[in-house]
DNA sequence: CGAATATTTGAGGCCTATCAAAGTGAGTGG
DNA sequence: CCACTCACTTTGATAGGCCTCAAATATTCG
């Protein structure tokens, strides 16, 4: 199920190398900088569906850049629920936290075939020690996780279904570049199971609450793939606050780079 | 209600640079590092019990070091529901998200009095890529939140009020330092109200769930004071895996510093 | 000591969970 | 190319945890 070093047919113009990661694309990192990522060699790793990449409590001794396909952090709870704090898509590292943090304390897993760069955690902490901007992009992917992980803890906590199911819509169109705007549609890989899991109901009410969402004309869709007929008002009930998504696809974009 | 630059009594023993602080404590900072951040002049804050040090949606351009007391972080849903996504106590940064993100998501209010110290946004920034030490605590600060929100949001996803409110207590029972063991006591200066829009209930249902986690006989309250008569139950109760704050807390006394 | 704040109690209702089973669709092997 | 199978989605009925609204009691603080 799971090659090593291997770049299987439709991956071969992919990401290979940490330069043409988000990492290095943050606009942190100067060009100096972004030559020596590029010099970095890190092995490449090809994942099946489903395939669980870190156990949670174990100790990867690496960084995981997902560079193709769709990924999931997820705790599961003493009683067996799961709950899955973080949607991976490509540019994110797969357990950032394991960057300081020997231990993971959640899992990893591969929802579609994806593939990850592996870097040694003592490799990309001489990397920011040396090259400050690199340091910045690490900082910076925290940040922004902290931010998307913020905004999921309010949904959590006092969103109603309906909201939490638009909210997680909303955000992953931006998140995946379809952007804020009417018509906007995008491929969603993920089982209303892992829906469900994602924003804290069962399966059953989430199947529910996306017929609602249907019925009311906020999201159409077919197969795998959902439309946002009206941006606008998707947005209202979600009570989706673009702002927090958009500082960081800015800084995706076109943050600064200072002087070191 | 808020004096800038002056120290009240009972506070003049307290931390005045940023050398005694959390993020030269972590022991990503080498000596060399620390003594710089001695000589770094920043402006102290006094603020009074729930006064507001950031307004949601702002763009403050310093970060905030709270020093002494408690506050929060919070977030405002359009029909008016308050979620408290991160409880800060002496040693947090109040807003880290701003080291590089212009617009603070959430408000800030002080729940005790407290202190605290401000470092503009770009003299951060500067610290940071002139000392790899530095800039690697920002980076653990962050990746600790992290780790903290990861468990919040599966907290509010998939735990009971009864475990939720349990785990609040265990969680802050070690991060005040006073440790996993039977008969742990700490100072909790939330009102139910407070607890509510942090684990996501209602005041009332806080009180219910607080009523019976005491007839249960797994804590016990003298005022403000709280008292954990039997911590292993509690944690199981909660489900609370200490292995998370551990980290943190070992991040925050005797990490490793490397050479840089 | 009085006013404001916080905690506690009670009754009733709603949102979401639970349990169970029927459809639907995609991929597989004959 | 067609059954077959497995996973996923959908539907139905019932239950329960937490919310809502309201008011009484306790506590804090000036």
């Amino acid at each position: 199920m799971t090659t090593a070093g291997t770049i299987p047919p439709g991956h071969e113009h992919r990401i290979r190398t940490l330069a043409d990661t988000r990492l290095a694309r943050l606009g942190f990192v100067s060009p100096v900088e972004r030559a020596a990522l590029a010099k970095v060699e890190v092995a490449a790793r090809l994942l099946a569906p489903g395939k669980e990449l870190v156990r949670q409590g174990s100790t990867p001794d690496s960084l995981y850049f997902l560079t193709a396909g769709w990924a999931f952090r997820y705790v599961v709870t003493r009683d067996g629920a799961r709950q899955i704090p973080t949607l991976l898509i490509p540019g994110g590292v797969c357990n950032l936290d394991n960057l300081i943090l020997e231990r993971a304390d959640f899992g990893v897993r591969a929802i579609t075939t994806a593939t990850v760069l592996m870097l040694p955690r003592e490799r990309a902490l001489a990397l920011a020690a040396k090259h400050p901007g690199v340091g910045r992009a690490f900082t910076w992917l925290a940040i922004a996780e902290n931010a998307i992980l913020t905004q999921w803890a309010v949904g959590l906590g006092r969103r109603s279904a309906l909201a939490r199911l638009a909210h997680l819509i909303c955000e992953l169109s931006i998140r995946v570049g379809s952007g804020a705007i009417n018509n906007a549609s995008f491929d969603l890989p993920l089982t209303q199971e892992l829906i469900a899991d994602t924003i804290g109901l069962t399966p059953v009410h989430v199947n529910r609450t996306m017929q609602h969402l249907r019925a009311a004309g906020l999201i159409a869709t077919r197969g795998r793939t959902v439309t946002i007929p009206n941006f606008p008002r998707l947005q209202e009930i979600a009570d989706f606050d673009a702002g927090y998504l958009h500082q960081i696809e800015k800084g995706a974009v076109a943050a600064p780079v200072r002087a070191t």
